[in-house]
This record gives C-alpha cells, structure tokens and sequence, in this order.
DNA sequence: TTAGTTTGTAACAATTCTGTAACATTAAAA
DNA sequence: TTTTAATGTTACAGAATTGTTACAAACTAA
C-alpha cells in the first residue's frame, strides 16, 4: 500500500491514532487541526485521499469539501469525513457537497481501512494494488501474472523475478553484479553471463512485435528498464 | 540527490538521527543548537534549505525565519518548520513568517524525506537529480543517459565517463595526466595521445550543427569544458 | 515414472569499443 | 618566413562486450 492521506480533524488524540496506524499501512500522512490551515496545508501536500472531520473550530468539514471541489486540482480528490453520530442525518447534504464516503465515530481501524482501501480501490487503483507498471507493462505480484498491452505473457519463475526487479526501480541501470545479488537466492552461484542469456529469454518474452524493446542495454554497465 | 541541508535544532538527538539519514541520502549536512549561531554559520554554508525548530533556546524558529526573509539572499530558502504538538495552533504564525511546510513531531523520516524532497523540485529541481547540467548539455548519471539540446546522444563507455569528468569541473582546464588518472581506470597504461582521439570522438558526437563547441583545447595545456 | 519446463553454461556470431600509428593541420617560436 | 611542437583527423586491427543458439542437467507436475 502506497499513497498520501491527509487528516483534517481536531481532536489530536483520533490523529494520533489514525496516523500511526495508517503509516504503519505503507501510507505518507500529514494533517491539520483545523479548516484552514488545512486547506492550504493540503494543497501543498497533493494527498491520494482525505480524511475529514465534520465539526471543526473554524470552518465546517462541509465548507472544506466545498471549497475543495471548486479547485480543479482536487475536484476528484477522495474523500471520507468522520462524522459523529448526531450528525448523521446530515448525510444528504454531505453528500451534495462531494464527499465520497462516510464513517461514524466512534470506529474501528479496520472499518476505516476497509474504506480507505475501497474507495482508493475505486478512484486510484495504483494506490491500492501492488501492481507494478512500467508503460504498457504490468507485474502483477499477488497472482504472479505480467501482462503487456492486456495481452497475459507467460515468464519462467528466473524471468519473473528479474522483470520485477526492473520494475521495482525503473529506468535506473543495474550492473550485472547488482542483478545477481538481488534476483539470485542467496549464496548461489552463477555465471556473470547467464543474466545475459535470461534477458535476452525476457526481452524475448515481453517484445510485442512493432512495440519497442523496454530492457536497455548500457555496454560495460548493466542494463535496465526504459 | 545532492544539495546541501541546514539544520537548526535543539535537542541533539535529533539532529544525529536526521543528519545521518540525510547524509545517507547524497546530501551534506550542517547543523546548530541555537537560533544565532545558527543564522551565521547558515549564511556561510549556503543550504539549499533549512530545517528549522520552533522552539529554540535563544530566538523562536519564527524569528529565524523572518530575520532570513529579510535578508535578500535567503529570501527564497526553502524552510521546513518542526513543530512540537502544543504549537500547531499557530501555524498560521509560521506561514505568514515565512515558512515553506510544516512536519509534527514525532514524524518518521520517510515522512520528513518525502517533504523535502517535494519542496526541493518545487524550489530548485536540479537538487534532487544527479543530473550534471552544462548550457544545453545533460548527463543523467542514474540513467547513464547523455542530452544536447533535448536530443539524446549515444556514447562509448570511454566517451561518456569523460563527459561526466568534465562536467563535475566545468571550465576548468585538465592536464592529459590529470584526465588519465580520473577517467582511465586505475594501472592501466595508455598513451597521452589517446586522448585526443577521444577528445576528437567526444566533440564529434556532443557537437550540434550549429552550437558552438564545448571543448576547449588549451595549448600545452590541456582541455576543458567551456 | 514420463513428459514437459526451466536453468546454467559453453560455443560461436555480431557488434561495439579502444588504442595506436600515420599523416594533416594549426599555432607558437625562432 | 621557416622551423618546430602540439593538436586534429582518419583508418584499422584486435580487444572487449553483448547477442544468440543449442544442449544437457535439474526440476516439476501429472
């Protein structure tokens, strides 16, 4: 899990605690105690969603929202306000002013995160997955399955690996050493030109015809994913 | 990433935590416990941005910050405040001060990494590559990638790592042995005459029909880039 | 087991790079 | 000007690097 979330609420003890635990998450979290100081904050921050209070010291969740929604940049930004639960007939008008989803405090982490996951789901699916994605190019490490161009490739188990390692950094340059020692099981011992013969059975493998070659070769430095 | 960071800080710990992470990270590091010191030693080491606490023994992290505003050579510094809990309330002080973003403590330093970073492509991008830029010439060094004009160039091994030699020292003038030791790899021995032929290759394949040429020749001297 | 995959290596081919020598040109010195 | 030293230019052979293929051994799934 990856992303920014950005938390607009006042009470410093529900930060503390969503905070921790989002990082905890894999996510980059800011927030603010109050409406407009978060505002700006937030602008700054460009977070992949934000969590919002409904009742602040200054301006209401609502007026943020509002405000926020006639700002390009973050028409389509993702939104969950926590609301307590007297406010939840209140519903209707959140909803009109563009918040995505709701949560009654007091709540659970789990709840929080299932929605978090959901609506990143829903909106910014890269956020969510563990996909990784290089142009036309797509990993998929929970199914063990690689794609390009939507069309499923098949990749032997030494293949797979090397790809997701270029795909981890890509369009850096990798030494031939460097592969070895990531891609490799430990104190195993190959053959600097073996990579050679795996990435010529990659390149094979991943090239479409009429598309362009992804994996680069540098002469007398390695190769790489560009 | 390369660039230097300046550190104003009271709590020691502090500062040996961020400032070996930092380092670790490519950048170079200076630091002080207090407000005043801390402005002069900052005006003699020049950061491309300063991280700077609230709470100081002397002056406050705001005074630090509106004493450099009016200082025309930090007016544009990039500042990040670190901000104990109980001060958050004013951050709306902070802004108006000066400050360029904001981070709570206790933050996580990937946290602290990821608003640095973000302030510095915004203010003076060419801090978080290690891109080497001369006039209309790139070297990405990640890459391994060489530009003239935005027009990729391709060059051998020898070629590229003298470009990048040169370019660490734009301007100044190499002697032939100087250039040997530095860009020939140890113990190996070669006529000083070689070089001119990879001058000569060099000029060719950097050389843009009607851009002037970057390689200077100084007789008896050596070469440099110009 | 068997049939099919995958893996590492060796051998050879293709390509690119490198250093040097030889000759040409230029700039400084006499 | 002539002479001399330094640098520019070119071509080329052999070195070094990478691409490609084939094959036997190891491994896997049925």
């Amino acid at each position: 899990m990856k992303g920014k979330i950005f938390i607009i609420e006042d009470e410093t003890s529900i930060i503390q605690l969503v905070q921790h635990n989002l990082e905890k998450e894999g996510f980059v979290v800011s927030s603010s105690t109050n409406g407009n100081d978060g505002l700006k904050e937030l602008k700054k921050f460009e977070p992949n969603l934000l969590l919002l209070d409904w009742m602040l010291p200054d301006l209401s969740g609502i007026d943020v929202c509002k405000s926020l929604r006639r700002d390009k940049n973050f028409k389509n930004l993702p939104i969950i306000m926590l609301t307590a639960k007297g406010e939840e007939e209140d519903k209707v008008k959140g909803l009109e002013s563009g918040v995505d989803d709701y949560i009654t405090k007091p709540f659970g982490f789990n709840e929080l995160m299932a929605r978090i996951k959901a609506l990143l789901r829903r909106s910014d699916p890269k956020t969510v997955s563990d996909d990784l994605i290089f142009e036309d190019l797509k990993l998929d490490r929970t199914e063990k399955r690689v794609f390009r161009d939507n069309n499923e490739i098949h990749l032997g188990p030494t293949e797979f690996r090397l790809l997701e390692f270029f795909l981890l950094n890509p369009k850096r340059v990798f030494s031939r050493d460097q592969i070895l020692e990531s891609v490799w099981p430990n104190n195993i011992n190959v053959e600097s030109r073996t990579i050679d013969v795996h990435i010529r059975r990659l390149r094979q493998s991943i090239n479409l015809s009429g598309k362009k070659e992804l994996v680069r070769t540098v002469r007398s430095a390695g190769y790489s994913l560009s």
